[in-house]
DNA sequence: CGCTTGCTTTGAGTGCACTCCAGGGTTCTA
DNA sequence: TAGAACCCTGGAGTGCACTCAAAGCAAGCG
């Protein structure tokens, strides 16, 4: 993996923090399958299947049909790995994916989605706060009962 | 299961809230696998396919051989929700039921499968905030280019 | 009594998100 | 110029967590 190394981040207007760390320049940015599947943690299988259900947004090839792709399409996958955990079904992301594809007057549409998925996160990141309840209660239970056999309903 | 008996709502050294609103008193808590279906959220075929593949600690029968099950089965499921939305594969919940049914000598085991358990939840939570991030940044710039046609890299 | 509704079982089917395979072309290294 | 390592495609296969089907028993009601 010829990884050469990365100056600046970005022309994006949502900048942020590097994303990775092994990305090249905006210039020289032709990453093959495997390169991205390193740096995305995503298999090469798992690439090329979102580029089948309509995923991606149109990943160069090279003059023999190899894939190559950008620094865009990195920050693309950086978006679909991050909407992945929040257990945004696939075909959800593909709908977005086709909106950005759609043109600019979509933009509403997307504003909504986002908004509707930031919703879904907090619901879930609430969720999960009533879980790690029930699991500290439980875990002190174990704690403190480490050995005096005090029943317990549920176990 | 070794519970002699509860009072108004449970010997439980971990009681908590009540759960649900529906429940029947101590003694005549028999509730059939619709009414448990109702309660929980769960189908029926999910409640039978729990049984099957031992997630359940044995749930009683009428004499007819119909599922009763009890306010007990009910902590039991409420415990199984929560795990389940934690993304815990039942497969795991399944391991934890057989060592709820080995007995007391378990305890060290469940104490260490609830707080390795404990830690992917946190995980999960901060990942989920990271991600919040990520979609705050996003929607920001939508509500912002409302018209402007500044190009994002991701979109 | 007959009807409806609900429950039982085993085994098969579904949907999602990958994951792999066969059979072939391409690119890098020695 | 080999040979190894990589990449291509379409379609089939996998694992998980349900979900349903079929055929039959059981309970309550007019």
């Amino acid at each position: 993996m010829t990884v050469t190394e990365t100056t600046g981040t970005t022309t994006d207007i949502c900048a942020g923090p590097p994303e990775h760390g092994d990305r090249r320049p905006d210039g020289a940015d032709r990453y093959t399958i495997s390169e991205v599947a390193a740096l995305t943690g995503l298999s090469a299988h798992t690439l090329r299947w979102y580029e089948r259900i309509g995923l991606m947004p149109h990943v160069d090839r090279s003059h023999t049909g190899q894939r190559r792709y950008t620094n865009r399409d990195l920050d693309w996958l950086a978006l679909v790995g991050k909407l992945r955990l929040t257990g945004m079904p696939v075909a959800d992301m593909v709908r977005y994916a086709e909106l950005v594809r759609a043109g600019d007057h979509t933009y509403r549409e997307r504003f909504e989605l986002l908004k509707a998925t930031r919703e879904d996160v907090l619901a879930r990141i609430a969720e999960l706060q009533g879980t790690l309840a029930v699991l500290d209660r439980k875990i002190s239970f174990y704690a403190d009962a480490g050995q005096s056999p005090a029943p317990e309903r549920t176990r």
